[in-house]
DNA sequence: CACGTCACG
DNA sequence: ACGTACGTGACGTGT
């Protein structure tokens, strides 16, 4: 039997648009919108590709109006107007469509479910496929027809057929519209019995089939149920029409037409028109190996690992308690426990001349020397290749994602793309993902070689893996009676601040919902008008005098954050060994900072006196004091640098307080004229050169007159021409490049400045002028790290890296190299680069690290 | 699960 | 004529 594929259009381009739309738009380079063809296209090219139809048909809705105006109803509360981006797309999926030759329908009056629907029922000599992310389409499953489910993202669907809408709902697949006329669908306007849900609903239907039933049967119903059935039984049939679908509706298509043609000349024109070169480059991959790569890749699920499968270069996988590992031919899958016990695979593991493949070497690190074992060779790391490569890359579903890499499962008769949660510990999958990582470690080599970053790579982020790993399997020791007394103290004074509160609102609510609290300073109290009715603290503190009931809010939260995050949220994280071992992330931020999570220990209170007690917490180990040291104004060191400005290297030359030097020089007065107040403003104004600064933002910041803050910023690039010219030089090579590059040639994608959408554009050149700076800054941090560590174990120092917090790194030192150490770190961050300014790095110690400052 | 808020550099 | 400083992570609320 011939197999045919029915693709809901609409559902689809939604959930492609949707899934994409994260973040930042994806565009061509002229600014035409494409992440929901992309989504689309990526979606169609794995569905093809799992199902293996020999016709397709997308169908349409056919009142395109309609299309602009609503989004479906699955994604939104409401319905409501579609985004511009996305109704830009929509001619463009059909222009993708024809040049792939695929048949697209749409017919006056009825909707994409109809069109489905009707073919569905109607040609029964064909094996049925329907893809769609509309749960109504299940309704028409029967043992001729099933719905490819698209569940998450773009990268999963799920198969149902009767089975598995009965294991699902408990329903048979015509019960669906009947659960739909009974619960409703809120999203889609269908309102359903009142106080009927889901669960009631199902519950009626397995007692009495369909909602007929129900109401044949209400006297065996009691109670306010009936009250509610009985009162909106119009509303109850009138839901079911609605949900549904038609099934006999004339179709005119000539299903045998309905092939396709992906990798047709027309496809690859589309491709290159849009920009979606990961298509192409996929393509002429395909095309010319295709017999070979469709050689299938051998899995075995074995104990031991026979001894001709190594090669000198495999990808290597770990998922929970099991690893696999794949030479490219074949792969195996084994417990790993077994395996560490596997002399020959312990022996390949630390063979230093082999190369390894992997996805996230940290956590692998972690993993084996739980057992005592360490990997060694050369290692690709695809994690952070990838990263390397696209910071928007940043898990392993995207990346597979990015290069077509499919992994399917065939467990159990029936095909399926694998759920990276349900199916990760199931051996084909994880064969499949050590194959997949061999594959694309060619393709990401070959990359990092075209970006120029072989070095940042292999001299800077792969050894820093390793650094990292050290500094969380130490960790940070941690005396949780400091937490607790914290926390106890917080915990009075804020049901003190609570009581004020109410008091003062005249009602008790709860102050840390946003929304009620709005209401008490909006509309209770009035304090204020503002349509935003913002609440942050920033809008409280202007009006801090009006009301004795703003600073006790502001009080309030205050502690009220303290003790959620920080004492009693720290707590949590506290291991049996006394410490905290946070993650450094290397693959997040996209400026080439790193990120900690686990708990965030790089965002621990610092400027409020009180919340910074809880640093008294983080203690060194016996015997030991921690070391300080932090990098005095690095990024305006480095913006110095890079823009070649003489005032400011000048300025760092003579060592002057570099706030104090830019007061001086925007307000054209002499040293001992700058005041605190033009010394502050000074470093706000610093700290917007930095962050790509607009006047509104400045004048917003130093709650100043914009004109004036537009004057300060005048003033400041008079004075440093080259740090203008930097800028605009920078904004220039961004927007005909699409990115920006660091010092060591750290990448940052950008394409926002691409954006025919002003504010976007304008976030886009903000993170142009930003990101050289912020990220040339981690790049030099980085690279002190790695020294210190290596001087660290060169000289075989018993002093830990513990802690980085960007410009910043924290040591466990036993107190005997507390001298030493503070030199050596000072020295290994102040020598990491040479730069037209001197580097300053400044250490302390002390017994904690409140005193570490 | 998104949002508002707030902690850090 | 637009909206508004860069980069993160965690918590509590409310849909």
């Amino acid at each position: 039997m011939k197999k045919l594929l029915l693709i809901d259009g609409n559902s689809m381009l939604f959930r492609a648009y949707f899934a994409t739309a994260y973040g930042r738009p994806m565009t061509t380079t002229s600014g035409i919108p494409t992440n929901a063809i992309f989504g689309f296209a990526s979606m169609l090219h794995k569905a093809l590709d799992v199902i293996q139809p020999d016709y397709v048909l997308v169908a349409f809705d056919h009142d395109s109006q309609n299309f602009r105006r609503e989004v479906y109803s699955e994604y939104k509360g409401t319905r409501q107007k579609a985004p511009d981006n996305l109704v830009a797309q929509f001619p463009i999926v059909r222009e993708y469509l024809d040049s792939i030759k695929m048949k697209q329908y749409e017919q006056h009056g009825i909707e994409a479910d109809d069109i489905i629907g009707s073919v569905a029922k109607q040609r029964n000599e064909y094996d049925i496929n329907i893809l769609t992310s509309d749960r109504d389409l299940l309704q028409l499953v029967d043992d001729k027809i099933k719905v490819w489910m698209m569940v998450k993202g773009i990268t999963e669907m799920d198969i149902m057929d009767e089975k598995a809408i009965y294991d699902k709902y408990q329903l048979k697949p015509l019960q669906i519209i009947d659960l739909k006329g009974l619960s409703g669908d809120t999203s889609d306007n269908i309102p359903g019995v009142t106080k009927v849900g889901d669960k009631t609903a199902t519950k009626l239907l397995n007692d009495y089939g369909t909602v007929e039933g129900v109401y044949e049967h209400l006297d065996e119903i009691k109670g306010k149920l009936r009250e509610n059935l009985e009162k909106d039984h119009d509303i109850a049939l009138l839901s079911k029409m609605l949900a549904t679908i038609k099934t006999d509706a004339k179709i005119d298509v000539d299903l045998s037409d309905c092939t396709y043609n992906l990798y047709g000349e027309d496809a690859m024109k589309f491709y290159s028109k849009y920009e979606m070169k990961s298509f192409i480059r996929n393509v002429t991959v395909e095309e010319k190996p295709e017999k070979k790569e469709k050689e299938e890749l051998k899995i075995h699920n074995v104990s031991k690992i026979p001894a001709d499968v190594y090669s000198d270069n495999m990808g290597l996988y770990i998922f929970e308690d099991r690893i696999g590992i794949s030479n490219g031919q074949e792969a195996y899958c084994i417990n790993l426990e077994e395996a560490l016990k596997d002399s020959m695979f312990i022996s390949w593991l630390e063979n230093n001349s082999t190369g390894k493949v992997v996805h996230n070497i940290k956590n692998l690190y972690h993993v084996l020397s739980r057992y005592g074992l360490d990997i060694k060779g050369q290692i690709f790391d695809t994690m952070i290749a990838a990263f390397l490569i696209d910071g928007k890359i940043k898990n392993l579903e995207s990346l597979l994602l990015k290069y077509h890499l499919t992994v399917t499962n065939e467990n159990s008769g029936t095909q399926q793309i694998a759920l990276f949660e349900e199916n990760g510990n199931d051996s084909d999958y994880i064969c499949q993902i050590a194959d997949n990582l061999l594959r694309v470690s060619v393709t990401l080599r070959q990359e990092l070689a075209d970006y120029g970053m072989n070095k940042l790579y292999e001299d800077i982020e792969l050894p820093l893996a390793r650094v990292l790993f050290d500094m969380e399997k130490t960790g940070v020791r941690v005396d949780a009676s400091v937490l607790d007394r914290i926390a106890e103290e917080t915990s009075a004074k804020i049901s003190v601040l609570e009581k004020q509160i109410y008091e003062m609102a005249g009602k008790q609510f709860n102050i840390n919902s946003p929304k009620q609290l709005a209401e008490v300073i909006y509309d209770d109290l009035a304090l204020m008008r503002s349509s935003k009715r913002s609440t942050d603290a920033s809008i409280l503190k202007k009006i801090e005098g009006r009301h004795p009931i703003i600073p006790a809010i502001l009080e309030y939260r205050k502690y009220a954050k303290l003790n959620s995050t920080y004492a009693i949220g720290l707590k949590k994280y506290i291991e049996s060994d006394n410490k905290i071992h946070t993650e450094f992330n290397q693959c997040i931020a996209e400026t080439g900072r790193l990120s900690s999570s686990n708990p965030n220990l790089q965002n621990i209170s610092v400027r409020n006196e009180e919340a910074a007690r809880i640093r008294e917490a983080f203690i060194p180990e016996e015997g030991c004091v921690f070391v300080g040291a932090d990098y005095s104004q690095v990024e305006l060191r480095i913006l110095a640098h890079l823009a070649d400005e003489k005032g400011l290297i000048e300025a760092f030359k003579e060592g002057m307080d570099i706030h104090t030097r830019t007061a001086m020089d925007v307000f054209n007065v002499p040293a001992e004229a700058v005041t605190p107040l033009l010394r502050r403003q000074a470093k706000a104004i610093n700290f917007g050169i930095d962050y790509g600064m607009s006047d509104f933002g400045l004048a917003e910041r130093l709650e100043i007159p914009v004109y004036q803050a537009r004057e300060f910023i005048e003033s400041y690039f008079k004075k440093y021409p080259n740090v203008r010219r930097f800028m605009d030089d920078t904004i220039a090579k961004c927007q005909e490049d699409g990115y920006v590059t660091t010092m060591l040639n750290r990448r940052r994608d950008i394409p926002e400045i691409k954006s025919t959408n002003h504010s976007l554009k304008e976030f886009g050149k903000r993170a142009a002028m930003n990101a050289p700076v912020q990220g040339s800054a981690a790049d030099l941090i980085k690279i002190a790290m790695i020294n210190v560590y290596n001087r660290l174990n060169k000289e075989k120092l018993g002093s830990k890296m513990i802690l980085q917090i960007h410009d910043e790194l924290i040591l466990n030192v036993p107190a005997e190299e507390e001298e030493r150490v503070m030199k050596l770190v000072e020295e290994e961050m102040e020598n990491a680069m040479t730069l037209k300014v001197p580097l300053l790095a400044e250490s302390t110690s002390g017994s904690n690290w409140l005193e570490v400052k």
